[in-house]
DNA sequence: CAACTCCATGTGATCTTATAACGTTTAACG
DNA sequence: CGTTAAACGTTATAAGATCACATGGAGTTG
């Protein structure tokens, strides 16, 4: 993996896109509006779906698979790495979080009920991560796809740099 | 991983850019101009690397690290993990192949030279892989990241969906 | 309620992907 | 030729992900 000098589990400095902001009730407002999207499409949100969904919102990071377990397991839940990836794919197939391919790991989602086709912008000092949209799909590799007969059904959109934070400590 | 049924190293049906090609030359020709750029660059082509860059353009496709050991190893050179992570990293650094997050593997460039910013088109049915050129930070995501005061250092851009070829067998 | 079905959970085992660490070899340079 | 830095080969191990199988609970149907 191509990661930065950051200590294992060290938070990074800024969690939240890059900004600070008072998330004391931004996660009981997701977890709700999950609950919500499940109730009203038939989808079962158990008590490890949702203790995960709340793990990622709380860390307002990338989390890797086995942090997540880690801290399943320590709410008492199982133990074995097929409970963190379970609940993460049903988290992720439903768009309540992401799962970030350069990082191998995985971020509560940061615009819920967004028309998703996120892209992320991830931090090579800090490894931190903000979400923003985009829309991939319409510009060159649209045309490219049309042209290629290429049928496009989901795409990912990740950028490694610095975020503003370590580009005033690191201006190199 | 979320792979396709294609049994492990079954190649894929249509290999390049989902079209047929005769790339008896192109090989050579790729290898020649890597060599040329390493002799400006002062960058040291030595057998492993060449072999590997040879053997990913011969597969055309993308390749594991460990398919590539495989090979490697066949070809002579040492049969360890990190002969093949230390080839293509180099090939990687230098823009002669590229990685596919999505599939932990590799494939040599298709536009050498080109002003990189790929963008793949990744078949979910047979994993045959095309590349694209894109400019995604000049859309939505640069003005996000302008927005947020985060470098773009590099991107990457992958698409998932079905290859010309799949969309025919599976109209589904 | 009983029987059935579906899905989710828990667990052990295993597989795949990737890196760390270290000694040796090789190429480049003065 | 001696020095130095990069590349190589190998052992060992870390990190990420999946398989297979048994258990258990929520609905549904009869």
């Amino acid at each position: 993996m191509t990661s930065g000098p950051r200590p294992q589990n060290a938070p990074p400095p800024d969690p939240v896109g890059f900004k600070r902001h008072d998330h004391s009730d931004c996660i009981s407002s997701a977890v709700a509006s999950a609950e919500q999207h499940c109730a009203e499409n038939g989808l079962r949100f158990t008590p490890v779906r949702r203790k995960a969904l709340e793990i990622l919102l709380q860390e307002h990071r990338a989390l890797g698979a086995y942090d997540m377990l880690d801290r399943l397991r320590d709410a008492g839940f199982g133990s074995q790495p097929p409970v963190a990836y379970r609940a993460l794919e049903f988290l992720v197939a439903n768009g309540f979080a992401h799962k970030i391919e350069r990082l191998n790991a995985f971020i509560a989602c940061a615009h819920p009920g967004a028309n998703h086709s996120p892209a992320f912008m991830i931090c090579r000092q800090c490894q931190s991560v903000a979400e923003a949209q985009s829309a991939p799909a319409r510009g060159a590799l649209g045309h490219a796809a049309r042209a290629a007969g290429f049928q496009i059904e989901g795409t990912m959109v990740e950028a490694v740099g610095l975020c503003p934070a370590c580009v005033e400590k690191a201006p190199s």
